[in-house]
DNA sequence: ATGAAAGCGCTAACAC
DNA sequence: GTGTTAGCGCTTTCAT
């Protein structure tokens, strides 16, 4: 693995100007078919591929979009499949949030001729995430708290950038663009058929602190316990510290051993918390949704996975990946006026199992 | 969104060379922390970010790992959507063979300070796609047969290139890295067991053709049916162009219509196929696995979503994902010798309903 | 610990 | 249609 060939070796060898090898990749008809058949020969020969760097640097883009991620990982949901009955070792069928809004990124920036430079936040140094990323793409996403707000604020100056799912956090971002999902419209729907429709009203809710999305949720939530009579107090019931299986478990033993009355459902910020609090109380013994109604939010595969299948809000991700990538582009080309869009993606809410809807709907 | 801030403005601003700026970034301890802070703080106010193409132009290197796959959106799973009972539109369910080895190489490439650049293929051109990711990246994964030989042939030379889940094609490929699961091991295993334990005799094996993989796979099948005295002719019995539902429902068709006795069980060389095998039986009146049995291959989420529970063959594609790093890391910081490394991951049979296995085994 | 200068491999005017 | 010539923004010796 030498010195690898650059335009020098193909002009030479092909006997033309470096200016005409760089026109065959980049405007192929700009060049007698001759010649540039005799380029590309020798290109072949040579192992000659262009330097997607020394371009970038000269055209001042680089063809491709980013997107920062959250390390998202969630520990348990490794654990979840030493559970799984016989070899069903299926922590694949968990398929996140991260990589529906990946998938969804891809393909339309696959249309739009552009590749995809993912990355996951780990670590911090003066050398970040962003600037890594944000160093090597024309533009790009990142799910919301990610990363630190400033870092955002000064390259957002330089490049578009979208924020994801997470509502714009202060004021300070006032400018930049964003794509969230209506969770508030979402938590409020669901509580509103665990209310109305299932006749619950000793209700419990938990999110994570710090969250503006929780934080969404929970006020469609407070809401539509406001708006059918039924009392909540301003804050969830209870608040984890990352919105894990673990803690979800927890959070449900927690719950159930608190004092007064026993609560007829409860609400989770998110579906993995809610499969959580789905083992413990199989463990403990408590039926679902016969005893206890439980909710989760996200739409996650696996909350169709399990048993009883969770009732949940279901978020676009992919299309939030595609809208993303789509008003990028718009930015990119200039075609988007200066003003900082803002999106609110419509959600669904999945009536299945666990609020004690009908058995056995669903069907592949 | 003026013209970037670049090193030279950053030297000026905070009264030092370039050479400091660009040390602060790479090496902050060689530089005096008072000095430092000095040009970190300049940084942040004109809003600089070191530019990831320059950084690599001059240091060679791009701390960035590629993926290289086929355009596999099946346009049949995402009809599957508007089929699903009720608002499951959840085509978002099945995780694919490609999403999978996104997940395991990104794992991997962060634990190795990477990010990771994908590209789905597309069209072609002088500017092929390898050749756009090839040109960003220090080294790359190709699932197999998603770009040409002879290009893979070229770049191989240049930098590590590690071929996925494809059996190294021709013999010119012979000097590439390449990882690859146990295909004839997994199929053979399976076929032994619809044979043996559950005693079918006349089967039907139906793959694609020209695909390695699918070669593999139905070497397997051939193996067992010999070692059983069952008889098998050289080829599969139905070969199919694209691997698809709507494929895999028309080739159920076309078995169940052929002359002479149905066969007892139908062996498709993927899921997809398979899922929509299903459907054309059910739509038929034929039950499975009481009239036939169905099995797949691959171990994709939407295997075990559809009803019955499809018994396939998992494939670690994950752990493909993170070998294809490791292997890639390995090879660039030259810690591997120069010999081809060729990896063959073990994989699992999913014992499941459409074989005729116990009912109900899976839970979440 | 810091600076000066020479590229890295390509694109983009501008000539011819 | 093709060649010339500047850079693009950084890293890297080599000095100091």
């Amino acid at each position: 693995m030498s010195t690898a060939p650059t335009v020098y070796d193909v002009a030479e060898r092909s006997g033309v100007s470096i200016a005409t090898v760089s026109r065959v990749y980049r405007n192929p008809d700009s060049v007698r078919a001759q010649t540039r058949e005799r380029v590309l020969a020798s290109a072949r020969e040579l192992g000659y591929v262009p330097s997607g760097n020394a371009r970038g640097l000269a055209s001042r883009s680089t063809g491709v979009l980013g997107l920062c991620f959250p390390d998202y990982s969630d520990p348990d949901a490794e654990s979840e499949a030493e559970t799984g009955a016989g070899d069903e070792a299926d922590d694949d069928a968990a398929m996140l949030y991260s990589d529906q809004i990946i998938r969804g990124m891809e393909r339309a920036a696959r249309r739009h001729g552009y590749a995809l430079l993912i990355a996951a936040s780990l670590k911090g140094g003066p050398e970040s995430l962003v600037a890594k990323v944000a160093g090597r793409v024309d533009g790009f996403a990142v799910l919301a708290r990610t990363v630190p707000t400033e870092d955002l604020d000064v390259i957002s100056r330089r490049q578009p950038v979208v924020m994801l799912a997470g509502p714009r956090e202060s004021d300070d971002l006032d400018h930049l663009d964003h794509i969230e999902a209506a969770n508030t419209d979402g938590q409020r729907e669901l509580t509103r058929h665990l209310i109305e429709d299932h006749g619950l009203r000793r209700l419990a809710y938990i999110g994570a602190q710090e969250s503006p999305d929780v934080d969404a949720r929970f006020r469609g939530y407070a809401e539509a316990c406001r708006a059918a009579g039924v009392p909540v107090s301003g804050e969830p019931d209870l608040r984890v510290a990352i919105m894990t299986q673990a803690e979800g478990a927890r959070a449900a033993d927690t719950l159930l051993d608190r004092p007064g009355e026993r609560p007829e459902a409860l609400l989770f910020a998110n579906d993995q918390m809610a499969v959580g609090a789905l083992h413990t109380l199989e463990r403990r013994g408590v039926r679902v949704p016969e005893d206890i109604a439980v909710t989760g939010f996200d739409g996650i595969a696996l909350s169709r996975l399990v048993r009883p299948a969770l009732t949940t809000v279901r978020q676009p991700m992919r299309r939030m990946g595609e809208e993303a990538v789509e008003l990028l582009v718009r930015r990119l080309t200039g075609q988007q006026d200066k003003q900082p869009v803002s999106m609110m993606l419509p959600v669904t809410v999945a009536r299945r199992e666990s609020c004690g809807c009908a058995r056995g709907a669903s069907r592949a």
